[in-house]
RNA sequence: CGGGGUGUAGUAUACCGGUAGUACGCACGAUUCGGGUUCGUGUAGACCGGGUUCGAUUCCCGGCACCCCGACCA
């Protein structure tokens, strides 16, 4: 995409209300803006980001048998009901509205009701395991305080996923390689040698759950680290018989702080027995279902990426997440030579699918490479008089700033690997 | 939800009981052109409601919004 095109603008000052730093950077890039207090818009750059972390997600949850579906945001208070979660002093987080004057709606915060409302009528045999479902949408959540940028939004969007078996060892064995799938997914999203899988609380759900936290000052997570055996407590379960019942010991364990980017919980029984999932067994018996449920904010893992990456003059986006693959910059001081040859470069990297923000807008060197070391593609590539006149471009790695010269020939190659 | 704080151009800020100045941005002109160049001209502003006062952007009250600390966080 041409950067003139681009409607979107950085600025040199962050607004005075954000605090956070992933909310700074990323609405000084012009990834996002601020509708209102923990409620933030994408823009195209920021939609890019988003697009991207969504698709390594729905690949890795694809990988171990997720089906993607799309549930609504507006739900039905009955079956809540059922489960007594519609309750504001069970739940103190819904946003609900009404319908008629006796007919309430709730914005959605979780699934885990209208999912198992679903699966009744699709799940009745014990062929028909295991199921793993998910989908990629936006939740509610009347946070009483938004803070730290898009970590803890009161609208945001997250993958979640749910899992149907039928014993104890399918779900064990299922949440295993969510786990895995997991830590594919942090990897990839450039965070892997920082993010460690935690045994943290089990919250409503569960005595237990597995929190996947990213190390980063900003986090508002403490947790007890064991890095050689990459594992993690959290604060709020540390204690001695966890430790033993982990087999870790007390004085291997380091106190950090951390971001929850994932967490996933074992369910059992405690939505299907009281919503009626059941299934017959080969004898005709009915058996009640175990679930178990996965879920990552998007907004959030995103937003860890940036605090986590990114350094004093913006941005740096892992490859993967990236908005772009390779940043065109054109420095052609008035030559109308180097413009053609520029544009030449940007025809040819998109001929070669390689997707490339070509800043091609009539203004100095300087604020060029300001404004794309604070978007943060991962390869900058710089086109003017002095490159040309020996047949290339430099290339630029916005992650260690190293630079090389390559020529136009070889220019495509580089960037496809 | 408890406590604290802040609301002034698009952004960041200054001063002031007599209705506002600067910087960035934006527009135009000149200059410059591999690290946010320089100069000129122009553009644009007091959260809402009430009170005190001759007069309120300024002081007081209420509301709303936003930020911070804490609590909470399926």
């Amino acid at each position: 995409m041409r950067q003139s095109q681009l409607f979107t603008k950085t600025r040199k000052s962050a607004p005075k209300d954000e605090v956070a730093k992933n909310a700074q950077l990323l609405i000084r890039g012009g990834f996002i803006h601020k509708e209102m207090a923990g409620v933030y818009s994408y823009l195209p750059l920021g939609l890019r980001v988003l697009k991207n972390i969504e698709n390594i997600i729905r690949e890795e949850m694809n990988g171990i048998g997720g089906q993607e579906i799309l549930m609504t945001a507006l739900q039905d208070s009955e079956i809540w009901k059922t489960t007594g979660r519609w309750s504001d002093d069970v739940v103190d987080n819904w946003f609900k509205t009404k319908l008629t004057e006796d007919s309430e709606l709730g914005l959605a915060h979780s699934h885990e009701e209208p999912l198992v409302r679903i699966m009744r009528g699709q799940v009745s045999s014990y062929r028909d395991f295991p199921r793993a479902v998910y989908q990629i949408q936006t939740k509610f959540r009347r946070e009483l305080r938004a803070k730290s940028g898009i970590l803890r939004g009161r609208e945001f969007i997250m993958k979640d996923m749910y899992s149907f078996v039928r014993t104890q060892e399918e779900l064990d064995e299922f949440h295993e390689k969510a786990a895995e799938a997991y830590m594919r997914i942090f990897a990839r999203a450039g965070l892997g040698e920082r993010t460690f899988r935690t045994f943290a609380a089990g919250g409503s759900f569960s005595k237990f759950s597995d929190e996947f936290q990213t190390l980063c000052d900003a986090g508002e997570d403490t947790l007890y680290l064991d890095r050689a055996k990459k594992l993690a407590v959290n604060r709020e379960v540390y204690t001695d018989d966890v430790l033993s019942e982990l087999r870790l010991k007390k004085s291997d364990m380091e106190e950090v702080k951390a971001i929850e980017v994932g967490n996933i919980f074992k369910l059992g029984t405690r939505f299907s027995q009281p919503l009626g999932l059941t299934y017959k067994d080969e004898n005709g018996k009915d058996r009640e279902v175990l679930m178990g449920c996965y879920g990552i904010g998007l907004g959030r893992l995103m937003g860890t990426i940036v605090e986590a990456l990114s350094d004093e003059k913006g941005i740096v986006w892992p490859k993967e997440v990236a908005p772009f693959q390779a940043h065109l910059v054109a420095i052609t001081g008035g030559n109308a030579d180097v413009a053609a040859e520029a544009d030449r470069m940007y025809e040819l990297l998109r001929e070669h699918n390689i997707e490339v923000l070509y800043d091609d807008r009539d203004i100095r060197a300087g604020e060029k490479f300001a404004d794309a070391e604070l978007i943060g593609i991962p390869v900058r590539l710089v086109i003017s008089e002095k490159t040309l006149s020996q047949g290339g471009l430099e290339v630029s790695e916005r992650s260690s700033g190293n630079a090389t010269f390559v020529s136009d020939s070889d220019i495509v190659e580089r960037l496809k690997n």
